[in-house]
Parts: C-alpha cells; sequence; structure tokens
DNA sequence: ATAATAAACGAACACCATTCACTTATCGCG
DNA sequence: CGCGATAAGTGAATGGTGTTCGTTTATTAT
C-alpha cells in the first residue's frame, strides 16, 4: 500500500491505542503498537518521532482526560482535586507509571496541571523557593501510588523471617479498596504537614 | 576459553560491576556488563538468572552497603535514620532507581531494613493495618526522590506559557544542595504528620 | 579413575526500535 | 488545470537486545 486515499493514522489514534495496548497487559513496544493499529511498524515515524514520542503522547492524552479541568477553591481544594486526580489516572492505567517514569514532562495541558498547582501553593503563602519542593513531593506522592498500583504482584516478598512485616503483610487487604485507603489516609498527612508548615510560616 | 582455573565471574563481582555500570552513565544491560567484566554474555547466565536477576543482586549489594545497620533510638529516629540511609544510597546512585521501579523486593538485608521499620512503627502505638501503609507512604517518598535525583535533565519543561511554574522553576536552584534540602522539609513534614496521627489515635 | 558438575565460549534466535528507498495519494500555487 | 512538494503508507535492512543451547575443559566428589 502506498499513501491511502484517507489516513490511517493520527497522534491521537496512536495515543489511544497505545493507551489500550499498555491498559490490556501487554507489555508496550512499537511492534505490538503496530500491529494493534493494522499498520507497518515504520508507518507510525511519520505521525511521531520514536518510541519516546509516543510514551509522551500518552502522557498528554491522560493529561487532557484526568487533569484539563481547573480545580476550584483554596489551595487545600486545588491540591486534594488535582491529587485524586492524578491518583484515579494512574489508578485507571497503572502499567503506563514505569513508562513515564523519569522522563520529562512537556505536554501543556500536564504542565498547566502542576502550575495550577504552583499558582495555588503561593497564593496560600509558601515562599517561592518552596513551591517546587512542595510540589516535588507531591508529586513522588502521587507516582509512588502509581508504582504500586503497577507492580502485579507484592512489592515485599520476605524468603526470611521477620519480626513484623511478614504477618502485617499478610493481613493486609490487597485490593483496590486497601490501595484508596492508604492513599487518602496518605493525602491527610501531607495536607496536615503542609498545614502545619504554614502556621510556622505566619509566626517568623 | 573453556573453564578457567580460577573463575572470573561470582554474583558479587557481578553486582559489583553491574552498580559501576550504572553509575558510570552508560545504559544498563546485560552485554554492555559482560564486556565490562571481560566476559561473554552468557557467562553470567552461569551465575545468575537473566537480567532481572542481576538487578535484584544490585538491589542486594547496596542494602549491604546502606541499610545493613540497624538504626537505634526511638521510633522517629528509626524513620529518619532508614530514610536518610534509603535517601544516601539512592543519591550515589541514581541511575539505578528506575531500574529498581516496580520489581518485588526480596533480599533480605533489604527486607530487614522495611522489617525494622514496620517494628518501629508498631512500638509507636501505629495500629496493625495502619503500618504497612506507612510504610508505603516513606517508600514512595524516599524513590520520589531518587527518581528526583535520577531525572538528567529537568523534570518539567513548560513550552508554553505558565503562571508561576517557569519561573519558579528558572529560580530553583537545581544542585544536589537544594536537592538535600528538599529531602529534609519532605522528611519533617511527614515526621510532623506521623506525630500529628499518632497523637490522634491516643485520644480515641 | 572416573563420573558429575561448574564455568567459560561461540553460534544462533527471536525480538526490538529505527532508518531508508520507494510508491502513491493529496494539497497548494502559478 | 497542471505540477511540484509534501504526506503517508510499504517492505527491506540494520544494529542492538536478552536469552538458549551445544561444546569444551577444569574442578570436585565418589
Amino acid at each position: 500500500m502506498a499513501r491511502p486515499r484517507v489516513p490511517l493514522l493520527s497522534t491521537e489514534r496512536i495515543a489511544d491505542a497505545a493507551i489500550e495496548l499498555v491498559d490490556s497487559g501487554q507489555a508496550f513496544g512499537v511492534n505490538a503498537l503496530a500491529r494493534r493499529l493494522g499498520v507497518t511498524p515504520s508507518s507510525l515515524y511519520n505521525h511521531v518521532d520514536g518510541r519516546d514520542g509516543i510514551i509522551e503522547l500518552m502522557r498528554g492524552r491522560l493529561g487532557e482526560t484526568y487533569l484539563s479541568e481547573s480545580p476550584s477553591g483554596d489551595w487545600v481544594e486545588v491540591v486534594t482535586q488535582t491529587m485524586r486526580a492524578s491518583r484515579r489516572m494512574y489508578a485507571e492505567h497503572p502499567a503506563i507509571v514505569p513508562l513515564l517514569v523519569g522522563k520529562t514532562i512537556t505536554h501543556p495541558v500536564v504542565i498547566a496541571s502542576y502550575d495550577r498547582l504552583a499558582t495555588a501553593l503561593l497564593g496560600a503563602g509558601f515562599p517561592d523557593d518552596e513551591v517546587i519542593t512542595v510540589i516535588a513531593i507531591l508529586d513522588s506522592f502521587a507516582l509512588g501510588f502509581g508504582l504500586d498500583l503497577a507492580s502485579p504482584d507484592d512489592i515485599w516478598k520476605p524468603e526470611t523471617p521477620t519480626t513484623s512485616l511478614a504477618r502485617l503483610l499478610e493481613q493486609a487487604a490487597k485490593g483496590p479498596e486497601r490501595s484508596d485507603r492508604v492513599f487518602e489516609i496518605g493525602l491527610e498527612f501531607l495536607l496536615d504537614a503542609l498545614r502545619l508548615r504554614l502556621g510556622r510560616l505566619d509566626l517568623d
């Protein structure tokens, strides 16, 4: 086939198929993606710049779905809603997390989400040089939970006797509702800590 | 070469060379590792079970170096020292973090470190079903910082105008001392939150 | 001494991302 | 309208990856 009358591919279609692919549990790869799209691997390179380009495309696509609407309310609301949105994104597409890890974020929609966070924290009273810090902490928290969901079996598997860990792991319910509880508790932790920090700043 | 009079390889040697390899900035790979060891890739399979086996070996080796000594003191000390040790480990070997991410932890030394954390938190008064939660949060925090250090260039690269983010990123010092400060603040956050939680539990 | 095992090698395999020459359809412009 | 430029597909080829297998040979155990 040479150039078709109507294009078979577009960045949206590629991104969607890529997300479908990783959601399906199969390993992400250019060849597998092309197969799923009914197309030759080399065709993709007319639309996208390589494997990493496709991954960044996926991040953007998910960002559009989960992070595009602007949260309203005070800074606590903004943080809470943004974190919950990220959490929902990762929870519904956990297998994508390992692909995103360690890659620079450029997609405007995703950047905008972090930007809103930054603005809200500035408004709350956090000093300039601390805002990026706080965001980094929040981000690592959300990402950590994404990874938690992405790991297929247990994170810890003791093969040697332990004092407490093995017992705790056994009785820890391993369903999605446990992960939800963990997340909500963790979020509450973080918000408490941020309020505390803000209170201390007011004293100076 | 057939079997040599004195073995060229051992799990320790393989682990050390693998750590050297990723520390050197080059991509981790079985072939590259074999080359560095002056050996054929297939030789490695006499000692180790594949790529993932080598990675788990690296985790164990680093655990021995950074996480083997038992922290002393109350639970705050245990958490603080364990977190600082992890942090130092990741800071000095950042490139290994993306390899560890999402893989089950089995190595006894590393498991023991988490176990001490669990025991300390139990002793502090955290209920059974919350300890794993807290550890997961601490862990995702440490891992997040590891990833932060591992990312070669900036995590966020806005290519579109932003309200606050771009400005904050510019003025954010990007050296190791900034990362240190970020970590210490984050750790303080977490400890505050944990103390708060403990106080609330006492009220019930 | 002899059998079993351990540890190296080299060849082969299947896969993977990427590039390149090539064909052909569509679009923009004089 | 015609024509060149570009866009979008193909298929073949490349260099790289992790892994397996058969082979050789040294060491160890019986």
